[in-house]
DNA sequence: GTATAATCGAGACGGTACGTCCTGTCTTCGA
DNA sequence: TCGAAGACAGGACGTACCGTCTCGATTATAC
């Protein structure tokens, strides 16, 4: 009879006896609807239906669509990224292992399979300020940590100078790749990424 | 090509006839929607009802939220960008002019007028390949294109290696100017542009 | 700007503007599926899908599932109902005249086309007071007058007791009627409304 | 027919093991319910969670929410009900006893205690034949017999004329009293029942 | 006095329908 | 002819319940 409420708490549901079987067929049908229709055209409602799951299903364990699609992306990649998965070369010589990862990426942000959901995150979190802090903590950090390290044994290697701040000189690589590939400017290459390499290691000044 | 077109085609009505009462009215009730309540919950029957239109006359006009919302926002910007306006300085000190351009594109980034409908836009631009493509053209490129001028100029007054490919230097400026304003990496602040000149006009390989 | 709303009036829509195609459809559909699946399992989204409508066109001009079924009911019963129509016979015989009703109410509440949509609007009516009273208003109490009518001209003709309340007596009539047709106590036949009409006129005490 | 049944019939577990608290306190949730917030927006769900209990252990002893009312009711009333209670009265005066006994159930129909339930209960037994049956044989019938053998007993003792049919002058009474309270027509008084059982023992025809 | 099996509270599940909001089209009427 | 207004068919939203199911954790006979 006494309802212990205090307030309406979110209520994080048991996970424990949450279905195995509906997580992966949701993640499953949020990936392909996305590729086949596109980010905006997919709704709650066509995954439910394509996974054969109850809406509230997808309604219980996650906030939004943004989200939903935010975690099947990252069970896809996961196993794959390099960041999650190799880490980042270090054969002695910066420009190479620099221009390896970043045609790397390249390939990754080309692939048909990665594209439509990568854009889609990326679109959501600019936008959804939520969405882009989870965006960026679980998928690009794990990425630029790795570069930041290499610079940092770059340094201490003396391959390159120890006054500059690693995390800036990542994104003078990141950011030019990111820029072509989201905003479409001009096509994303092999060879522009490594003239971005070239360029931010030895600057744009007349080279004596 | 052929001018006298018998289809039926659905094309622009009559515009001189057309309200520019409206069409000002329209854009203000955009804009400030997409400050207010954001992108996605900014609507057309918001829009129509908030500037006392008829969905019609929206619908008429443009062909989708995008559209209407990159209109008004070029009308808000162009007496005002610096792209649209003064153009890009040249005192002959390339590195100084890079670092003004960039702090007033900072400044701009982050004034609370343009964020919303700039971020929305952008993250329209990045799923819907149409609304990316004029975005660019409208908005982008006017830009890009006065940083490649002025980095030819430099590279004839000897300010830059002749070798560059001044596009592809352009974007080493602004790509990690947009990665951090587009996806909240960190703060986006004078100091930051200022580093990224430096780092991108002497190169990150260590100083003699 | 300045948004003239005082409260939130239930707003009624501008029903010169109305579909009459719509309407219509919707009677039909209404009436279909309360015949064929019974009330309970009529849904508003199936009467939509069946009329071809959108759900939106129910909920603009009907507050409730019940009230699309009585409008609809009376729309097909108005020009049929003898209470509408024809009127209550006067043959100088008011036994004659009270049998020859009641059958003709037997009957219509047998009918198979009557009976689900009566059934459904009563049992919605018996628990919900704002559906009972428009269904009493509009279907019951038109007949109930009659009965009135005719029991005061069989006072004045000398026929009914002039100190009885022909209400009251109308209830003595119809109440056993609905009795059985409601509660399904006992077979409803052109037998027992005669029974009926003889015990209420001649009353149950010994005849002398 | 066949007693062996070997099909999996799903019947009844075992009710030997059965909670009596849990069905006691389904019994109260369902009627405070049904008070509360009417039948239509009273839920399973809501029955079992306000009474403390699974949801199966609903499922598993009754078939529908109606069934679970009547049982509540039932319960409720049993104790109460002049019909499985009292009996009827025999004074030796039919008119008095029956006057008696009507004004009685008024009281009863309008005690808000058993007022929503009993609608609750009419309105499901009007449209779901099976909920009707149980209805009238578990509440409606056994009242109504009381009336029959009264009647029976005033035929012999000469109160009654012996050519009517007693189960058609039970209905005399109880249908009026039925059609006010069910259909709210007009108020439900003493008066009113008063009136019903003069007219219905003398009849309306002119008396002289 | 334990086994052992059914019932219990709980609540996740696949579904259906709810009532609301918006889309993009169409129609009406006033300027 | 355009504009304000808004009805229309339709689709999706996020919520509430349905009736089924699966979990341990009690019980309460039957061994």
């Amino acid at each position: 009879m006494a309802e212990t409420e205090t307030t309406t708490e979110p209520r994080h549901p048991d996970s424990s006896r949450r279905s195995e079987r509906s997580r992966r067929a949701i993640y499953e049908a949020a990936l392909d609807l996305v590729t086949e229709v596109g980010y905006a055209r997919t709704t709650i409602e066509g995954i439910a239906s394509r996974a054969g799951v109850g809406k509230q299903t997808i309604y219980r364990w996650w906030p939004s669509k943004a989200a939903v699609l935010l975690e099947a992306f990252l069970d896809l990649v996961t196993p794959v990224d390099p960041a999650h998965g190799a880490g980042f070369p270090d054969t002695g010589d910066l420009e190479a292992d620099l221009k390896a990862v970043l045609r790397a990426s390249v390939d990754e942000l080309t692939d048909p399979r990665y594209e439509g959901p990568t854009r889609a995150l990326a679109a959501a979190g600019i936008v959804d300020e939520t969405v882009g802090a989870e965006f960026l903590e679980k998928l690009l950090d794990p990425g630029l940590r790795l570069y930041t390290e290499r610079l940092e044994a770059a340094q201490e290697a003396g391959e390159a100078d120890p006054g500059i701040d690693p995390r800036i000189a990542t994104e003078l690589f990141v950011g030019p790749l990111l820029h072509r590939w989201l905003l479409r400017t001009l096509p994303l290459t092999h060879d522009y990424t490594d003239r971005i390499v070239e360029y931010a290691l030895y600057g744009l000044r007349p080279r004596g």
